[in-house]
RNA sequence: GGCCCGUUCGUCUAGGGGUCUAGGACAUCUCCCUUUCACGGAGGAAACACGGGUUCGAUUCCCGUACGGGCUACCA
């Protein structure tokens, strides 16, 4: 027999904009496949028609994209195990041929309970003590299903048009065992699991009835999912079982879960909007309801930096390397290493993968990408100096290491593409004294004088100058940064006059004087 | 509550019987660099949840407890 082609698969259902433990789930599932040469699929679960919103599969599709995570087969790209969306294979009577398969051989029924007899029943298993009521092999006795009623009953109802579900027929007392990728042998009694439905009385399947179906039917070689599959996992085997393909199972990985910052609990859109990180790869609005969620793309996240984060979460090379491209985590990428426990989230750690990917850009390459944010941003003209690829270069140089992101280098070295209108008035407070005004036109003339404005000779000039007029450097320093920058601290100061040139430094500092007078 | 999974610095984690004086990164603190603030450099503080076993020896294996997380729907 030849070795199973590995094949991975991302199964999420549209009910919204894909969440950041979802994408890493999906780079998981790619990293793997990649990692062995395989096929990385992408499958819409749609089979809940009250959750579905439209949009979300396209986000789906876009930031998967966003990331690099290439979809090799599926929604969006097609591929020979079409339709991909569960909601047209349900159209082609895929599952309910094999629920119905499963009621033959005797592993599933037909239930007619209406949700308030569902209701009644729990009810009365509380009140009768039992703290967790289920639909299983017990209750099943009990209620409207094919096991008790007739063979004529039921007809009856089929003819009678009422609604059904069709359900798993849960054996007692056995052992169910499995192996999953990261924890080991996982071992549940069956009595434990509930008679799952299967198929809804809309007709569509349910997760636990598709996922399988689909799985086997796409070849899938690994079910990669998060953690909270993991206790109906169980009932997904006894699936497998009763279908006879427990040969063509896949290996199930069940991932660990994605925690808030602080608190409890798992990581949630509340905890982005309360703390102010991003939780969505991309900006989504809700069509619903308006309501908008900001994304990392849009905050500025290069796609390398938020993919490496990500992989971090959970997963380590077991070496003391951080920083690693697509192509080095599938190289390096291995459920050995996947950690148990559920992983905290720390959006510091975040803009820290971006600041270094943010350092790996050259000053050239920066600088070409800024140029017509500074032009519209500072109303500059074609022809204006500061958009030049020199001025820009020299300045992104001037920023590039103080910044985590590309939109810093606006934000927070504005003063190098526009003369300051309000001077930090601490400094001016602390350091400002009228006698000052005599020093600062000796330095503003001998400036006008140099022939060669370089920082050299920059420096030179102000250091003469303090010496000539019996002053500090240290009393003059910082003023001199605030006329020119209206702040007390920033980019190196030198390198920032020679950048600005002559006649741009003698401006501003006129203008400043003006003001502090 | 029940069931399942987990538990190494504040956080992400390495290590899986002796090499652990428990390593790295983020954050934090100190110093250096810098007449600024960052960056960078050096250094510091900071963890094996607890209790029992097993063993010559346990952070590492087993059990229990505590704590955390998940599940407990005709949602995925």
């Amino acid at each position: 027999m030849s070795i199973k082609k590995i094949r991975t698969r991302f199964a999420p259902s549209p009910t919204g904009p894909l969440h950041m433990g979802g994408v890493r789930t999906a780079l998981f599932c790619y990293l793997f496949a990649k990692k062995h040469g395989g096929d990385f699929l992408l499958r819409i679960e749609d089979t809940d028609q009250s959750r579905y919103v439209p949009g979300a599969e396209e986000y789906i599709v876009a930031a998967l994209n966003w990331c690099g995570i290439q979809i090799d087969e599926g929604v969006s790209v097609g591929g020979k195990f079409e339709p991909y969306r569960q909601s047209e294979r349900k159209e082609q009577g895929i599952y309910l041929k094999y629920a119905k398969e499963m009621i033959a051989s005797g592993h599933a029924y037909y239930a007619f309970d209406t949700a308030d007899e569902l209701e009644d029943m729990r009810n009365r298993l509380i009140a009768a003590g039992n703290v967790a009521p289920q639909y299983n092999h017990e209750t099943r006795k009990t209620m409207s299903n094919s096991l008790t009623l007739s063979a004529k009953e039921v007809d009856d109802k089929f003819a009678a048009g009422v609604p059904y579900v069709i359900r798993l027929k849960v054996p007692s007392g056995e052992e169910i065992t499995f192996t999953d990728l990261i924890r080991g042998e996982v071992t549940v009694n069956s009595s434990l699991v509930d008679d799952k439905v299967l198929l809804k009385s809309d007709g569509m399947p349910t997760y636990h009835l598709a996922h399988i179906v689909d799985d086997v039917l796409m070849e899938i070689s690994h079910a990669i999912r998060g953690e909270e599959w993991l206790p109906s996992a169980p009932a997904h085997i006894l699936i497998y079982r009763f279908l006879g393909w427990e040969a063509s199972m896949p290996q199930y990985a069940h991932l660990p879960l994605l925690l808030k910052p602080d608190g409890n609990g798992k990581l949630s859109k509340r905890d982005g909007d309360r703390l102010g990180f991003p939780v969505f790869p991309l900006d989504w609005q809700d069509p619903n309801t308006g309501e908008k969620s900001s994304g990392y793309r849009e905050r500025g996240y290069y796609p390398e930096a938020f993919v490496n984060m990500l992989a971090f979460l959970g997963w380590n090379p077991g070496t003391e390397q951080e920083l690693f491209t697509m192509e080095e985590l599938i190289q390096h990428f291995s459920f050995e290493h996947v950690h148990k426990a559920g992983a905290r989230f720390d959006p510091e750690k975040a803009k820290w993968f971006n600041e270094q990917y943010l350092r790996k850009q050259t000053a050239e390459a920066l600088a070409n990408g800024l140029q017509s944010v500074v032009k519209s941003k500072f109303n500059l003209g074609n022809d204006d100096i500061k958009i030049s690829s020199d001025y820009l270069v020299k300045a992104v140089t001037l920023l590039k290491d103080r910044v985590q992101f590309e939109s810093e280098l606006i934000e927070k070295g504005s003063y190098l593409f526009q003369a300051p209108d309000v001077y930090d008035e601490q400094v001016l407070a602390k350091k400002w004294k009228p006698e000052l005004a005599s020093f600062f036109n000796a330095l503003i003339e001998n400036l006008s004088s140099l022939q060669v404005f370089n920082s050299v000779a920059v420096d030179a000039t102000i250091k003469s100058t303090a010496a000539t007029s019996g002053i500090k450097p240290g009393e003059i320093m910082q003023l001199l940064r605030v006329f020119v920058s209206g702040q007390g601290a920033g980019v190196d100061l030198i390198g920032m006059l020679e950048l600005f040139g002559k006649n741009e430094v003698i401006d501003r500092l006129n203008k400043a004087l003006k003001k502090v007078n």
